[in-house]
DNA sequence: ACCTGAACACCGTTCAAGT
DNA sequence: ACCTGAACACCGTTCAAGT
């Protein structure tokens, strides 16, 4: 629990300004209005203090960064695990890190572009580890079969970020061909609109079958 | 062939500019200094003109940023096919594709940031249709089947980049404790650098054995 | 048709100066 | 210790004016 300002405008007279605040007035900016608009200019107006101020308590805007993909790394470390067996048990691990990132998709984008993408994926990297450890796998194909759940993980998130922020990707002009040149009738985009969920738990299956039984 | 002219400095007198001249020289600035080194004016600067003309010529910085993505997306539209069996084949798509954009990791994240995506992925995804089906695989999982593929593979690129630009993510204070605190002792990160290669490998033949055994 | 400079509304950042 | 305004070096963009 930390102590809370007003919304919006100056600052309540009293309260002086502290790193904790201006970063939660930096998350806040971040999650309503998105990375574009967060600026250490708008920042300091919306703290009511002048730009220079934000400099004395938290340095410049890559520490403003730094201490906000922190945050955000706490905040979505909770992972939770499910199931009797160890291939469902990983299938939830998966899942459910998914889910978590997928509800906060920009703010994963932020992580992945500041390279911390890592430390977002500690504490699921190591509840898979264990899990792939009681359901005997080991040696050097663990952190390989590890990676590889993560990856597909971190890969499903930026591309679904993609699809909702372009629901019609632009077509150009080639891609408009109704027949391909070659005399053959392949869409150029799937018809239906795929899944994505469905699509994770395709691979994730796959992977998982192929891990637990080699 | 389009008219090249110098690497640096004004214009030669006697060649008028162009919209291809601009976008020739905006690609150059995009591959020798990157993405945040290109600007209108610093673009203008090179060309030898007001920055106001290259509004001119091609528009505003969207309409460059499209015209940059729309050269990069036909660059890298060249897949090749080898191997006899259907499995082959298929990995051979994914793998030569992979190796291509990693070599342009940069201008592969461009495209994925500007939503075209889809667009740079279509040759590739006309070939893994026809490969399915050449293999047998076709009904509703055929389309699931492809985009699996050419998920792995854009997922792969995006976060090998990731790994060149940070080589040694930046730990934060928990991560760097030694032992667990359930008192196992996994190590935080993968205790050998993970080969890219083979983890893609490694998911991509699972993927593969899945789809053409289903 | 093509190109210009001036101007506007922004950025991040530094620094001397205040209290 | 903490905060300020002024200033610097940038951005993208618009627009009236030139030829």
């Amino acid at each position: 629990m930390t102590v809370r300002r007003g919304q919006a405008g100056s600052a309540p007279p009293g309260a002086s300004l502290t790193r904790d605040l201006v970063i939660d007035a930096g998350m806040q900016i971040l999650e309503t209005e998105g990375f574009e608009r967060l600026t250490i200019r708008g920042l300091a107006a919306k703290l009511g203090v002048a730009a220079t101020s934000i400099y004395w308590h938290v340095g410049d805007k890559q520490a403003l960064l730094d201490a906000l993909v922190d945050r955000i790394i706490a905040q979505l470390a909770e992972v939770s695990v499910r199931g009797r067996d160890g291939q469902a048990r990983i299938i939830s691990i998966a899942s459910s890190l998914r889910k978590t990132l997928l509800e906060r998709a920009e703010l994963v984008a932020l992580v992945h572009h500041q390279g911390r993408t890592a430390a977002l994926f500690l504490p699921a990297r190591r509840l898979l580890v264990k899990e792939l450890a009681a359901a005997g796998v080991d040696g050097p194909a663990a952190p390989l079969a590890v990676q590889a759940v993560l990856n597909l993980v971190i890969g499903s998130v930026l591309l679904d970020r993609q699809i909702e922020r372009q629901p019609a990707q632009r077509p150009t002009a080639e891609e408009r061909l109704p027949i391909g040149a070659d005399g053959s009738e392949l869409p150029a985009h799937p018809p239906d609109p795929i899944d994505e969920e469905e699509l994770f738990r395709y691979t994730l299956g796959a992977l998982v079958r192929t891990v637990t039984t080699s």
